[in-house]
RNA sequence: GCGCCUCUAGCUCAAUUGGCAGAGCAUCGGACUCUUAAUCCGCAGGUUCUGGGUUCGAGUCCCAGGGGGCGUACCA
């Protein structure tokens, strides 16, 4: 390898011709950064290494202009016929393929920043033509499935992923600054639980035993209290067997965080800053545009009751005292259904989110829920039926969901035990009684604030997007009709083969 | 799940009331030493999503199925 970067040893370069390893040493946007104010014909005599794909050429005959693009962005080559090695070749790369380039930086006479190629090497071929130069991939279901190529042809989407991964990485520092400990707990739960939701099942041939995939980390991570970590939190995947839409996907990632000695006003200061901080580092304002609106998520976010918004938004004067009649009366006027086995906090609930959640633009926190619909809530130290819940509406949607976490073991088996009623009454997502989270309460859980947080639409948020499919890389879609399906991956023996050869080294 | 819309060349899109399936880009061949979606000439490229039906004749109309989008329901 010489210091250019070209392989220049036959022991390096495979007999298709496309070397083992390459090593640029500049990018594309390092060198608009580097270079981008020389004038038109400046020739600098530094020499760089470049790689990445071809993705426009435009053949001049004796004078040949590509357009490198790499992870950074683009930059065009210049080669003249009589300095480029095996001019045909080159001219004969195929818009898509990579392609290794090492030359001056140059500026040509039009004034666009260019590097005239001196050496260069084909390090993969595109086989397959590239969408238009121009239109690119219109349909959204070829984007989604193959990402590969919408990576290249779709400016904003390549931007929206490069920006959810440091939106993760500025959380983790700014929770890790905090004394926050990233935790990871099982994805198989042998009881769903943390959340209303239906799960998917698996199963595990050698313990024969059935599997959920978890809906929510939530009662793991207070284990994890329980056990001494003060504070937690887990980037935590979850599923829930459920419909997809331009804000659901099957699995989504939540940031869940557990802090013990707080209470749930700690965690409403924890999110305004946190989400501020977030847009603050990666967009440099507190001041955001989405979905046409304007939104301010500077600190403080305003606290509102529940109550008082229904209030507020429907001029509904409830509250748990409210006689039953009456509230059914006024869900029955706004087409709610009601349940025989609906209390007044549930039919509340439903009223909240027929008529005020809707109307809410945010950024919001509605304070004090129903404990009805609460099972993992404590008390409202004010509030009798209340419970110490709040969530975070931003942009007109739920962005997080968090509490002052319930620490009576007692209490909480009551809880359990109205779900397991609810669930004989036909909900099949009301949570079951998980005995092992019981027996931690009971070693005792300190008081402790608990925050879940939808790391997607945070992200759709930060990134202008309203589908969620535009901030997931790989959205769950069904298989591609036409391409062949794998034979059916389950049931397959015992394992003992030891046939697999994956994850190596 | 339900409702509405949609599917034509590798990509982006045309095709009159039902009347010979087309263009641009990409590919292939050719011209061109400062282009910027380069330009120009030429070749090739099709199960019009699938299967039925109506018709002398279907990309177009009807029925069923499939893929996708949007809305709605469940939900974060």
């Amino acid at each position: 390898m010489s210091d250019d970067g070209i392989p220049e040893s036959s022991e390096s370069m495979g007999t298709d011709g496309i070397p083992y390893r390459f090593e640029p040493t500049a990018t594309a946007a390092g060198l608009h950064a580097a270079h981008g104010d020389l004038e038109a014909g400046a020739e600098t005599g530094i020499v760089v290494t470049l790689a990445g794909r071809l993705m426009l050429r435009r053949d001049q005959g004796k004078l040949f202009f590509g357009v490198l693009q790499d992870a950074t962005g683009r930059v065009q080559l210049f080669a003249p016929e009589k300095s480029t090695p095996d001019f045909a070749g080159f001219t004969g790369l195929h818009l898509g393929d990579w392609v290794g380039v090492t030359g001056e930086v140059i500026v040509t006479r039009r004034g666009e920043l260019s590097v005239r190629v001196g050496e260069w090497v084909r390090l993969a071929a595109a086989r397959r033509p590239f969408p238009d130069k121009w239109h690119g991939i219109s349909d959204t279901d070829t984007r989604y499935r193959q990402r590969y190529v919408d990576l290249w042809v779709t400016d904003e989407a390549r931007e929206a992923f490069v920006l959810r991964s440091r939106a993760l990485s500025v959380m983790r520092r700014w929770l890790e600054d905090r004394g926050f400990l990233e935790v990871e707990t099982p994805v198989f739960h042998p009881i769903p639980g943390g959340a209303l939701a239906r799960p998917f099942t698996t199963h595990h041939n050698a313990l024969d035993l059935d599997l959920y995939l978890r809906i929510a980390p939530e009662l793991y991570l207070k284990r994890l209290t329980v056990g001494g970590m003060e504070r937690v939190f887990e980037v935590a995947r979850v599923f829930r067997n459920e419909g997809v839409s331009t804000r659901h996907n099957p699995e989504f990632t939540m940031l869940e965080l557990y802090q013990a000695y707080a209470d749930y006003h700690d965690i409403m200061a924890l999110v305004e800053e946190l989400v501020a901080h977030l847009a603050e580092t990666l967009l440099g304002t507190t001041q955001l545009e989405y979905d046409g609106r304007q939104l301010d998520l500077s600190v403080p976010w305003r606290r509102a009751t529940l109550t008082e918004l229904l209030a507020e938004h429907a001029g509904l004067e409830i509250d748990l005292d409210t006689p039953r009649d009456e509230l059914v009366r006024l869900c029955e006027e706004r087409d709610i259904p009601v349940k025989d086995h609906d209390g007044p906090g549930k039919l509340i609930m439903e009223l909240y989110e027929k008529t005020t959640e809707p109307e809410l633009w945010g950024p919001v926190f509605v304070v004090d829920y129903p404990k009805e619909v609460s099972p993992l809530s404590r008390d409202h130290r004010d509030r009798p039926g209340w419970v110490e819940r709040f969530e975070g509406i931003v942009a007109g949607r739920e962005l997080c969901n968090a509490f002052t976490e319930l620490v009576d073991p007692d209490d909480q088996r009551e809880r359990f035990e109205a779900q397991e009623a609810g669930r004989a009454a036909g909900d099949d997502e009301a949570m079951v009684v998980d005995e092992d989270y019981l027996r931690a309460l009971e070693y005792g859980l300190p008081p402790t604030g608990g925050l879940g947080i939808g790391i997607d639409r945070l992200v759709m948020l930060l990134t202008g997007t309203t589908a969620i499919r535009d901030v997931i890389l790989f959205p769950t879609l069904r298989p591609e009709q036409g391409l062949g399906t794998p034979a059916d991956p389950g049931d397959g023996g015992d394992g003992e083969g030891d046939a697999d050869e994956g994850a190596g080294s």
